[in-house]
Formats: structure tokens, C-alpha cells, sequence
DNA sequence: ACGTTGAGCTTTACGCTGTAAGGTGTCAAG
DNA sequence: CTTGACACCTTACAGCGTAAAGCTCAACGT
């Protein structure tokens, strides 16, 4: 089974290099340009090779995810009960990180279910986390689908944001108002939605979960969440469980 | 220039149509089964025609996104100090229900930047709602951006999730723990993850947002939001502005 | 020592994609 | 009737994901 060969001529094929590589690829050229015979080509294989490792060209996309979610460092896990914000805002500026590192990549991580291990060690290192914290499963549930919603939102906004900069390559920057006259509010506030603008909006919002997070009652029942206004008044969405059986 | 020729034959096409059937399209295949050719066989046409009426397929897909905003009906803007609250959860709840309507197109919301008109009037309203609210255009740009990627990651989270349960049409759905013995952390919080409790995870995340948001000291000048926790302590990321030109 | 095996990669091929280039028909204006 | 523009069609090309089969060669049982 060792490969002894020809390690000198080609260092072998591995789900993680050709993961690395598709990576790598994506960066330079978009996930557009991820295509699996220039994959192949990088790694001096034809296409075709690389379904020994992987079934489908999704099933590489996955393992990009994996990647991706493995670069987040995690921070030794507070155990007390206080240590939990200070976490969730790390470890929240570190998934953002990569929607800075790589934009192109950023929407699998948003669009695409968790699917492998990695992810799932993810999730649960939150998990534990928030209910060692003292929350219920369903506050903790809700706490991580309200941030993770919430970094999900805004790293997307950033990677198109980032995307469109480089697009444009120093072209028509900004051009921020004067250019419609006819949508002056978006025009005032269009200087704080800028590219310099976007890490302190982020911290923004990322404050003002974590803070309503803070005041939260802690408690292992979690009954039901009934908060300062009233539940909505128009008619609730159904819950979308499939129609048919 | 008017038509007037064959409407008996073939209603002609135009922008409006073309968006509207391949968001038909996307909605029954999915955004990988829109193809020029499949949606010009839909229209009666050949896949060449489409491009009298856009210059490239990723500007049929801004007219897909610019009709899907058009599908959110806006309230009348309150011009009170008050009524931002209700109005910005409306039309956060009208958003989400793009997701769940079409949840195969909503990474289309998600990932590209407003570009078109009516995407500039929907931002517009939203702007004025807040500014006439007495927020500063900074807060009124951090607002919408908070609430915008909550409202978007949330989105994207309910459209995943939905589309996972169409492909696994009624097959091993769930199984909530037990299949993953490691960690017991994911498996205590997976019921309230899972699709019947999406709409309360929702209302959630969105009051922790609206009532930080209520908090906020109005004022123009907005001159530095410093939260309750101190600032990130860990090195700045950089903002991000393109690195050489 | 030798045949067998099977993993790892290549070859070939198919139906699909977006779209560039040029052709065709129809209709309104002159 | 001629003209010209517009809306649509035809053809063609390079590239896509991937099914199916072929090649090569180290490792193994006998």
C-alpha cells in the first residue's frame, strides 16, 4: 500500500492536497474558474484522477468547507459562566476572517449544509461552550443560529464587497452621491457602507447580539421566548414542512 | 416599434418575461438547471434570443434578483419616531419569506450586490425609515447592515435546510442523535435546529437585533458606538482596502 | 519465480454549457 | 417598392462534469 515509487517525481494524490490546491484555486481565479481538469493540471494529473478520490465534484467542494472551517483557531473553551462572550466575539472575528482571506470561497461556507466532521467538531466546541455557559439547548440552539446567521450575512456582504473592489481594479470607486439624485438617503448612507466602513459595522452588529445574548434569563427550561414587543402580528409563515407526503 | 405583429402567435419577449420564467425555472430545477437553452425552449425561442435582451447570463440573473425584490411588498413608511421597529420587522419577515418561497434562488439575494433599480428603492425606503426615525446615517447604515446579514445568513440557513429536506424527500430525515455519539453538545441542540423550529430561531435572533437596536441613544452625529464590552482586544483586522494598486 | 490483483492514473467519449459570428425573416418608415 | 432595423435563428467552438474502459506497476499468494 506505501507509495516508495516515484515520490520524487510526483508527491501522490490525497484528498487534503487536492483540497488545498482547489482551494488555492478558487482564490486566484473564483470558484468559477474551479473547473476539474484545471485542478488536475495543477496538480499534474488529468481530471479524471481526481474521482479516486472524491465521487463527485461536490463531495470536493465539501471538503474545501472542511478546510476552510478547519483554519478557524479555536480558543480553549471557557467553562465558566461568564466566558462565553469574549468567545463567541473571537471566534465570530475569526469566521469573518475568512470571508477576508477568501471571498471567492466564502459563499460554500454560507450556502452549503454541514456536512463533514470538522464542521460538526465546529458546532459542538460551540455547543459546549454556550451550554456550559448556562444556557438551555434552546437558547444555545437559537444563540448559534442568531450569530451564525448573522456572520454568515455580513462575511457574505464582505466577500461581494471585496469581489466588486477588485473587479472594478481602482476604476469608478465609490462615486458615493451626485450620482442618484433620485435615492438621497441611500446616498447619506452610502459612505458608511464603504469597504473602510465594514469592520466597525460588523462589530456593530456582532455587539448588539451579544449584548441582548448578555441579558438573556439563564435557564435549563427556556420555556419560551416572549420579548419586549409582541409576537408578530401578521400571520405566521408556516413552518414550511414539506407539503406532500 | 410596437409589436402588434403575432401576439396571437407568440407574446414576444422582453426583460420582465425572461425573469420571470427563469425564476420559474430556477424555482422547479434549481439555479444549476437555468440554462439559456432549456429557458428559451420554455419562452419558445432559441437560447441565442436572450441575448437581444441581456448582454450576459449573470445579467438575467441581477433582472431574477431585482424581480425577487420587487416581490417584497413595502409597507408605508412610518415618518414617526417609532414605527421603525414594527416596520423593519416586517419587511425582515417579507425577506425571509423569499427564502422560503424560493429557496433555490435566495443565494442569488444573498451573494450579489444590489445593482439594479428597484434594489436601490428598496434600500432607499429603508434608509428613510431610519433616518426619519432620528438614527444618525452611520447608526442607519450599521442598522441596515446588521440586520441586512442576519436577515440574509438566516435566509440562506432556511433555504439550505429546506432544499436538504427536498433531496432527501422523506428518507433518513433527522435522526437526531445517536448517529453521532461524539458529540453529545450537537445532538442536545439538533431539535431545535431542526425545520419546525426555524420561524422561532428566526424571531429570536431578530429581537435580540431590533431591541439593541431600540437601545441606541439617537443623535446625528452617532460620533462612536463603544458597546459594553470593550473593544476587540486581539489585533485589528485590516480594513481590507485592495492592497497595491 | 510467476501469475493475480487492484490501486492510481489516463484515454476516450458523450451530452451539456455560455456565447461569438453571421444569417434570415418580418415589419414600419421613407 | 425599397430600405433598414429589429428580433430571432443557425452554426460553431471551447470548455464543462463525468461514465466507461484501458493502462501501468508495486504488492502478494503460491
Amino acid at each position: 500500500m506505501e507509495p516508495t515509487s516515484d515520490d520524487a517525481r510526483r508527491p501522490r494524490l490525497t484528498r487534503e492536497r487536492i483540497a488545498e490546491e482547489a482551494l488555492r484555486l478558487i482564490d486566484q481565479d473564483g470558484l468559477e474558474g474551479l473547473s476539474t481538469r484545471r485542478l488536475g493540471a495543477r496538480l499534474g494529473v488529468e481530471a479524471m484522477a481526481l474521482y479516486h478520490h472524491f465521487p463527485a465534484k461536490g463531495a470536493l467542494l465539501d471538503a474545501v468547507v472542511e478546510r476552510l472551517i478547519a483554519e478557524i483557531p479555536m480558543p480553549n473553551c471557557p467553562r465558566d459562566g461568564e466566558g462565553w462572550s469574549p468567545w463567541l466575539r473571537q471566534v465570530a472575528g475569526e469566521y469573518r476572517a475568512l470571508a477576508l482571506r477568501h471571498p471567492e470561497a466564502f459563499v460554500l461556507l454560507a450556502g452549503r449544509r454541514f456536512n463533514a466532521r470538522a464542521s460538526f467538531a465546529f458546532l459542538e466546541a460551540n455547543a459546549q461552550v454556550l451550554l456550559g455557559a448556562g444556557f438551555s439547548a434552546r437558547q444555545a440552539a437559537w444563540i448559534f443560529r442568531a450569530v451564525g446567521g448573522f456572520v454568515n450575512g455580513a462575511g457574505l456582504a464582505l466577500a461581494a464587497t471585496l469581489r466588486q473592489a477588485r473587479e472594478t481594479e481602482g476604476a469608478l470607486i465609490a462615486d458615493p452621491a451626485a450620482r442618484m439624485p433620485e435615492f438621497p438617503g441611500v446616498a447619506a448612507l452610502a459612505p458608511h457602507l464603504a469597504i473602510g466602513a465594514l469592520d466597525e459595522a460588523f462589530d456593530f452588529g456582532l455587539d448588539l447580539l451579544l449584548a441582548g445574548i448578555a441579558r438573556l434569563p439563564r435557564g435549563h427550561g427556556g420555556r419560551r421566548h416572549v420579548p419586549p414587543g409582541r409576537r408578530r402580528r401578521e400571520t405566521r409563515k408556516a413552518p414550511a414542512l414539506r407539503p406532500g407526503p
